[in-house]
DNA sequence: TCCATGCGTATTGTCGACAATCCTTAAAAT
DNA sequence: ATTTTAAGGATTGTCGACAATACGCATGGA
């Protein structure tokens, strides 16, 4: 298994498509923040940055916006996708439809040993988050770790490739805005716990229903920041790029 | 509303990208069939067909990938997606989870006047349908109908996005394949006039649950012709193409 | 007879150049 | 002074040609 959560950096294997290339490296550069939401693709200087001609670049591009992971729009340009608030909800709404059935899935099908794994993989985020005083993993990847790994012991490969592939990189944009709610790292933790228990004893039902409790509550935690930061309504990047 | 199926046939708004064009063109001769799944794109070949050149053509099969509609590896080209009888079972779990969520929103928030509207579409599909002598509609467009405005109804937007826009082409790859069950067309109706009165209720906890069951007896019935089609295992598409 | 090797062809990947469209800036008219 | 219009520059869309790789076939050997 060892599903990390990336490879070291984006490798260029050898012989491999140059547009495959940077397919994954502006995906990775999208994902994590380096290019900001709603910012715009410039072709010429992308291309230029990765020292390859327009034609690969344009089928990346191309690649991506199938991914919605850019917005095109005909002779204007390709920007990054920017989620409005109710947007960013209505996908924490679709994760905790899915990742409940997920979860429940992985109950009944986990091996014990991806189980035993898992919850070593949780012992050890829990020390390493210890360093960082409690701030810190519930927004950072060792969250998603945990998620990864029950999704991908669902066995629905569709599912995976939806949730894993598609959807926790749109969520992954975001994941930096919503940083230091006092006690939710702990709470988080605690969630997990409890949720590999329910999986530990094979009860799908209960699995189901606490993550769907999980995953409700990050959202009410996002929703909460959310209001907080500007009062009511509007986008959570109002950041538009270089605008 | 009245969101029709389909514009009259595959338009070509003037001033639109070809690669944009082509994009549409191939997707919708996937959905319809006129590109068997597991078959191969020919490049030269589709860029004579749609009379341009091979740059759009690329631009629209790499986005088209990004859609998972085809699959491609690297120097050896594109072929359209081909699903195995255990992933379109997991397209219908997934399906189900979703579609039951949004069923339970849209009675929660649809109009009374989309209400009335439903009503109306479900009336004229089953007279339509009675023309077919029993045969049809629940593998037809009309069903998709049916599920299309609820979807829509849910107000989830990023939810309709995901189902209509992206695993419902996926699932109308196979419509065709499972044609002609005896009784399941009726049982259809049963169930989506069932499902329309709980959302006329107002009955959300009801709706979403018919749904769920309503979609769980649909798996059930592929999954039953596709045992009685080929005693046990293997794909649904054995055709590859022009292999 | 079967498998390995090499060649030729066909397809895919990449590039640079040209055409079409849009945005910005500046001038001109009301 | 403000709005409208026009020109310039820049960016996107499209094309044809060249390079690299893979597939099919024939030939030679075991």
């Amino acid at each position: 298994m060892q599903t990390s959560l990336e490879a070291p950096v984006v490798t260029m294997d050898d012989s491999e498509t140059l547009s495959e290339h940077v397919f994954r490296r502006i995906q990775a550069a999208i994902v994590k923040g380096e290019i900001a939401p709603g910012s715009k693709i410039s072709e010429p200087e992308l291309a230029r940055t990765y020292g390859i001609s327009r034609g690969p670049l344009r089928e990346a591009i191309h690649r991506l916006e199938g991914q919605r992971l850019l917005v095109r729009v005909p002779h204007v340009g390709a920007r990054v996708v920017s989620l409005s608030h109710a947007e960013l909800i209505e996908l924490y709404e679709i994760r905790e439809s899915l990742e409940g059935m997920a979860c429940r899935l992985a109950a009944e099908r986990m091996t014990q040993a991806e189980i035993d794994e898992l919850r070593r993989v949780l012992d050890l985020h829990e020390q390493d988050a210890a360093f960082k005083a409690g701030v810190g993993y519930y927004q950072q990847e060792g969250d998603f770790d945990f998620h990864y790994r029950i999704i991908q012991g669902s066995g629905n490969k569709t599912l995976a490739q939806m949730l894993c592939g598609e959807l926790y990189q749109l969520v992954r944009i975001y994941r930096l805005q919503f940083s230091a709610t006092p006690n939710r790292p702990r709470h988080a933790f605690n969630e997990h716990h409890r949720i590999l228990d329910a999986i530990s004893d094979r009860d799908g039902e209960l699995a189901e229903l606490l993550m769907r409790r999980h995953i409700a509550a990050s959202k009410r935690n996002i929703e909460r920041h959310f209001t907080a930061q500007t009062g009511q309504g509007a986008a959570p990047s109002t950041a538009r790029g270089e605008s």
